[in-house]
DNA sequence: TTCAATTAAGACATGCTTGTCTTTTAATGA
DNA sequence: TCATTAAAAGACAAGCATGTCTTAATTGAA
């Protein structure tokens, strides 16, 4: 569904949220060995979100990565999905046609447009900070 | 969402489907032609549709690929799915934790479970009789 | 039975995603 | 200011999906 770099963004930004509760700092380290994600890839990912103002980074000692307090609430999945793999889960034709819309439409267009539609609710009503407070209740899991 | 290889079986076992109903063979060449895709890959994902005994082959003078005709009406897309993408789509892990469940699920498991099972019903509801007959209506459209 | 037509099979090539490593830049504290 | 710490940036490498080409196998018809 999501590309490999969009889970660990996803997993990442649960987990920098878990620690900003208590302004809590976190390194590329402790991030990877927290979702089980290879070091060096989940550090470019994490400046692609950073990029794009999903999470904050400081350099220097005592730097690390984490997301405003008050923001935490605001962040939607949709957001991190978009930032990493595009809207083409949005937009994109089901079967990959270039121009596909109610006019000239693939095949599965109406079909398709009722899953992708309710996927993009989805996304759109979920926050990062209820996936985090799963996570810290012990509720969901992010590795293994 | 799918692999261009299972965009491009979809498209060919629907125009397999519209030639079959008046007992016409057709060629990789022509598949190609009317899907719009690279014509030496789209053999190989006929090859891969015979072998899972979707569509039927036949080699020598006057052959070419067709589906018997009362079988069009049984072939529903996620047989295609399966077939070139396997059941990732319906097991996987949104997120691609190795054992995700419902005593283990991952920050988005039962979110992510609605969605698929949308996506699941419409594959095994959606026949291939019923597209080929709105390609052969002109209601949809196989390119472009 | 032989030739032509046509799919099957497998080797090869390309490109994108995933993943690693090294060097550079910036911040902190002594 | 200088040393240390940590992220940023970019080059490099590996793996998988996509796409191509050549040769083999099979069939139908002359």
């Amino acid at each position: 569904m999501f590309s490999k770099a969009c889970e660990y963004g996803i997993k990442a930004t649960i987990f920098i949220a878990t620690n900003s509760f208590q302004n809590n700092r976190v390194s590329p380290k402790e991030i990877a060995k927290e979702i089980n994600s290879p070091e060096a890839f989940t550090a470019k990912i994490l400046q692609a979100l950073v990029k794009h103002d999903i999470i904050n980074s400081s350099k220097g000692a005592h730097g690390g990565f984490d997301i405003d307090k008050k923001d935490v609430s605001t962040i939607k999945l949709s957001q991190i999905v978009n930032a990493i793999d595009g809207d083409k889960i949005y937009n994109g034709c089901g079967l990959g046609l270039e121009r596909c819309n109610e006019n000239h439409p693939c095949p599965v267009h109406d079909k398709f447009k009722i899953v992708r539609n309710e996927l993009k609710l989805m996304l759109e009503n979920t926050t990062i900070e209820e996936l985090a407070l799963n996570i810290k209740s012990g509720t969901s899991f992010l590795k293994v």
